[in-house]
DNA sequence: TGGCTATTTGGCCATAATGCCAAATAGATC
DNA sequence: GATCTATTTGGCATTATGGCCAAATAGCCA
């Protein structure tokens, strides 16, 4: 049942383990406007340069990214620009959460 | 700019990352089906009981899924359906990756 | 109550992820 | 070549994850 699909599995999960940090969200909203070199992006989140290039080597792993090497700076775009739908629905979840605490303050 | 946007992305990342693991992607393709009990998942996954039982808390603690108690069992249902469409998504990440090692292994 | 089943929780260990600093690499410019 | 800028890589400490076993909890039924 479960063995039958594991590699499948395996293979979503790295994409999603990928995406599921907020700075590398945020790169990737980021990228959703236009391509970004690794300076502009480590000034917007604040972090080491080395931290950043590392995020990015993970979404480049993962396949959502791609890199452009250019002159002395390295450019990075979405590979799949349909990503961002994802938030669509993981906004839909975390409204439920809000709505469910709300239901739970308000006395009934 | 990142600073602004950091909660909600937090919160987002959350979400991923519950959702990153192939035993929870399992149990969300499963729960798509309809609701099912602990003892349903743990035999088609294979692994200890407690082990799904966490894999299970972290999919409710990131309000993904829902349970309901019935007698001696506890059956478990997405709260949010939607959460499957997710993977026409993570899907073409993969294709896309798949094109390009072809692309790779081809002379041109 | 006692025993049975289903589930959760705590403890422990091995492994992976995160972030910084420092060092290495690569390109541009003089 | 020397130097400056941009980026990546290695190393290290800290923290989080994943999995099992064992123990605790909860409901059922005799």
């Amino acid at each position: 049942m479960y063995q039958k699909r594991k590699t499948i599995l395996e293979a979503r999960a790295k994409v999603l383990k990928a995406m599921a940090h907020p700075s590398r969200l945020f790169i990737l909203e980021e990228l959703e406007q236009g391509e970004r070199c690794v300076c502009d992006l480590t000034e917007m989140i604040g972090a080491d340069v080395s931290t950043v290039s590392k995020h990015l080597s993970v979404l480049k792993q993962a396949g959502i990214v791609i890199d452009d090497k250019r002159g002395n700076q390295v450019f990075y775009q979405l590979r799949v620009p349909c990503i961002l739908n994802f938030f669509d629905c993981v906004e839909s979840v975390l409204s439920e959460q809000a709505k469910a605490q709300v239901a739970c303050l308000t006395p009934s």
